[in-house]
DNA sequence: GCCAACGTTGGC
DNA sequence: GCCAACGTTGGC
């Protein structure tokens, strides 16, 4: 099993409107980056599980989790001129950009700020902290995974 | 709103 | 194949 972490913008698609969906699933659609069509193609797997992370918003932050549940299969809004994310060279017959299907889990205890990703020596090899990243979807290790849930529950209050 | 960094496009 | 121009991302 893969981890991922995954961005979106709160005002467009939050983690909010995830877990409001019917069985909190949705495809994870509008890629249009041949380094993540990449990973969803090769190494996306149901079963995956994957940060959900706020980006360009106030306290940009991973917020939550959420599970794979489907291959990587093409992403139809390519194809439609009234989408935000038209892409006329996909040609339905022969796909140039994939999707997948994920499930909410739950909501962090906390938002962990990226401030507080990038103060951390322990995730500093992480493609988020690293500086001009501009992956939407990246993998996370299984340490840098089980880091932040362990920062998910350090108390960051002044006198704690 | 600014702008650094990066990916993509297209002329040559 | 090179690379300048352009568009986008996303933190600040």
């Amino acid at each position: 099993m893969a981890y991922w972490l995954m961005k979106s913008e709160p005002d467009v698609y939050g983690i909010d409107h995830l877990a409001a969906e019917p069985d909190g699933t949705e495809h994870w659609d509008g890629i249009r980056n041949y380094q993540v069509r990449n990973m969803f193609r090769d190494q996306f797997q149901p079963g995956d599980q994957a940060f959900f992370y706020h980006s360009n918003t106030k306290v940009p932050g991973i917020v939550g989790i959420m599970e794979v549940v489907s291959e990587a299969y093409p992403d139809h809004t390519a194809f439609d001129p009234d989408e935000k994310y038209y892409d006329p060279k996909s040609d339905p017959e022969k796909p140039r950009w994939l999707m997948v299907d994920v499930r909410y889990v739950r909501h962090l205890d906390r938002i962990i700020p990226l401030s507080e990703l990038k103060a951390d020596p322990a995730l500093s090899e992480m493609r988020l902290v690293q500086r001009g990243n501009r992956l939407s979807v990246m993998p996370v290790s299984e340490s840098e995974w089980d880091h932040i849930l362990e920062m998910e529950q350090r108390d960051t209050s002044d006198n704690g």
